[in-house]
RNA sequence: UGGGGAUUGGUGUAACGGUAGCACAGCUGACUCUGGAUCAGUUAGUCUAGGUUCGAAUCCUAGAUCCCCAGCCA
């Protein structure tokens, strides 16, 4: 979703297709959708962005080669989650494989739910995840779009299906509307659907007018009140709402619905893939029945009395991502935020993409996941282990390497002078081949007393632990070998401080090696230390799954029930001075530098950190392999 | 009980009448100054029952299970 040379130039090349993909290419060989034109890929439709590439270098030829259209339609009702990127990915990388263009498309259709603070928050998650829709800073970009800047197009539509006896006004509430609904076997009933047209085009016109008050009458499609596919039963086209539309404001109080409205924005966007999640599946035929309503009368070369056929896409359904330990929909999160479950859409524990950018997970890693779990129309769970992977994948190959220590216990290197700092080379990133000589290595501050883990400590270890104990050697990463000779204990018997002596011929970490140019001795463990006067103060956060069980609420039906009531664990750490004093937090970006703690995991500045206040969120940890063997037993 | 979908190892996904493959997880081992990473090896699968065929995950028939649909939400 980069720009198609800065990485493998085509990354997707080596996977099979899947079967959106086929039906894709099948389009593009039978010539389905037609080729681009010279004149580049701008829509007849409204735009927010310049349509024409601003700099040549973000554009590409597309002339002659066949039509691919995608977008990516949100209601700006809530932040987007991850399964919204599954389909941003989907529909970006469609655009991106065959040359096409996609479009982010606001399906602002309902004033009640929608806010400007949605609209921002999700062009701004598009963004940072790589779906580029600006035509002047994204090669696959085809704009960015409002359902809303369609409103008039839209109902002249309607006034047409009135006109040809597909639509009528319809004064039923909407509690008779449900009531009269019918059952599979039991057609609905409706007593206006066979009002005369000039009714029906005077009503339209005094709802458009806001003569009549909410939900007193709607405009309703002509259909089938007999169909076993309920959404043919003559759905509502329009409802009355009073309200004001964060883009049109005033203009309206008649709404279309989505089913009326989305299949149009496609149409008129000359979306060639409507890609959609598989609940849309029964919609499909009132979706096709509505561009063929319309296009009943009209002709290909606009010669008919109602003029030129309007386009087709063609909709594909998919299933939707659905990650286990958490809850997606957005209702749900919106209670979270609302009972302040958590502090808000991006707290790092929410599925939601800005509470994933906050928490440290990379744009690159999202993509990789979604490239991994594929696209088909089978319902099935994500584990959340495949994301965690995904972004220790990512980050393991860039994140700088610093130390940290989060539960500490004090160890005094008896045979070390008071006063004494030895600056030692610490290596920026092992995993970084970028990164060579001196640029690869920066110093880190050594001395007399030291923080280590507490869990790397053991006064009475089990076997294979190989860690510090009494009587043993560990290694200090990239510092020293030191023997634990005893400990310190207080009153009540707990370990106050460890007692060590150093090797001075180990400094580095390195072994001497003896005649046969082999080390002279082994040491198993090597562990994570911070010099204590050298140390840096901050307050990091711990995160664990937000919900207990894998599908929250299957258990009792509430999916509150299953909140994990320690999803959040705050520590005071003691951290390599050298994060303090570099380590920022980007407000331009939403970003915070990433690194890795050592041993412990992947962490990046939180938002919350300010000049004299380092907040760390975890991303998440390394794998430890050694809490797996310690189960064991 | 109407309509629309789906069903391949633990998980996700290929195979489009011709050797059931790949990834993740798991397990074994190697290597390692992160019990990380890396490398090598390995366990494990076609919802069921019939049928067509030289040959079926794939085609046919019947059944099972799961998901979606009766908002003036999207």
């Amino acid at each position: 979703m980069s720009s198609p040379t800065s990485d493998n130039p085509t990354p997707d090349a080596a996977r099979s297709l899947n079967f959106i993909e086929q039906i894709v290419e099948a389009d593009n060989q039978s010539g389905r959708w037609g080729l681009w034109p010279a004149g580049g890929a701008a829509s007849t439709v409204a735009c927010r962005t310049p349509s024409k590439p601003g700099d040549a270098s973000h554009s590409i030829s597309r002339a002659g080669k066949p039509r691919v259209r995608t977008r990516f339609p949100p209601e700006p009702n809530g932040y987007l989650h991850i399964g919204h990127a599954k389909s941003i990915c989907l529909n970006h990388g469609l655009a991106r494989r065959y040359d096409g263009v996609f479009n982010l498309r606001f399906d602002d259709t309902n004033p009640t739910k929608e806010e400007q603070e949605y609209v921002d928050s999700i062009i701004r998650d598009v963004r940072w995840l790589g779906g580029d829709f600006d035509p002047t800073t994204g090669p696959y970009a085809g704009g960015l779009y409002f359902a809303s800047d369609y409103f008039r197009q839209m109902y002249d539509f309607a006034v047409e299906l009135i006109k040809k006896g597909k639509a009528y006004v319809c004064h039923l509430s909407a509690e008779e509307v449900s009531r009269r609904r019918g059952t599979p076997q039991i057609p609905a009933t409706s007593p206006d659907r066979d009002r005369p047209v000039e009714q029906s085009l005077r009503f339209f016109d005094e709802m458009r007018r806001g003569v009549h008050p909410d939900g007193s009458m709607t405009l309703r499609a002509k259909i089938d009140l007999a169909s076993p596919n309920f959404n043919m039963r003559d759905p509502v086209m329009y409802r009355i709402v009073h309200e004001h539309h964060h883009n049109t404001g005033g203009d309206w109080c008649i709404y279309p619905m989505y089913d009326w409205a989305h299949g149009l924005e496609d149409s008129l966007e000359e979306i060639t893939h409507s890609i959609c999640t598989l609940e849309f599946e029964n919609h499909r035929p009132l979706y096709d029945w509505f561009i063929n309503a319309i296009n009943e009368g009209r002709t290909d070369d606009g010669s008919g009395p109602w003029g030129r056929k309007i386009h087709h896409p063609q909709q594909i359904e998919f299933a939707k991502f659905r990650p286990n330990y958490t809850v997606l929909s957005k209702r749900n999160l919106l209670k979270m935020v609302q009972d302040k479950v958590v502090s808000g859409w991006d707290d790092p524990r929410m599925p939601t993409i800005s509470a994933l950018r906050r928490r440290g997970c990379t744009p690159e890693a999202l993509r990789k996941l979604m490239e991994d779990v594929g696209v088909s129309k089978v319902e099935s769970m994500i584990d959340l282990v495949r994301l965690e992977n995904a972004v220790r994948d990512h980050l393991n190959k860039t994140a700088p390497r610093a130390m940290a220590v989060l539960r500490p216990l004090k160890v005094v290197i008896e045979n070390w002078p008071e006063g004494k700092v030895d600056q030692l080379d610490y290596v920026i990133n092992p995993e970084d081949l970028e990164r060579s000589g001196e640029s690869a290595k920066r110093k880190v501050p050594f001395s007399r007393v030291l923080y280590i883990e507490q869990d790397d400590f053991m006064e009475n270890p089990p076997k294979k632990f190989f860690r510090l104990a009494p009587g043993n050697e560990v290694r200090l990463r990239w510092a020293y070998i030191i023997r634990c000779t005893g400990v310190t204990k207080d009153a009540s018997g707990a370990i106050t401080e460890v007692r060590c002596t150093y090797d001075p011929a180990t400094r580095g970490g390195d072994i001497p090696l003896g005649p046969d140019g082999k080390p002279i001795r082994k040491v198993q463990g090597t562990i994570h230390w911070v010099s204590a006067e050298h140390a840096a103060s901050a307050e990091i956060r711990l995160f664990d799954r937000l919900f207990k069980t894998e599908e929250p609420g299957s258990a009792t039906g509430n999916w509150m029930d299953d909140l994990n009531p320690s999803s959040l664990e705050v520590v005071r750490a003691f951290i390599d001075p050298h994060v303090a004093q570099t380590a920022r937090y980007h407000a331009d970006r939403g970003e915070g530098d990433r690194f890795q703690f050592e041993r412990l995991g992947y962490f990046c500045v939180d938002k919350d950190s300010s000049p004299g206040k380092l907040v760390l969120n975890r991303t998440v940890t390394l794998k430890d392999t050694w809490a797996k063997e310690a189960a064991k037993s």
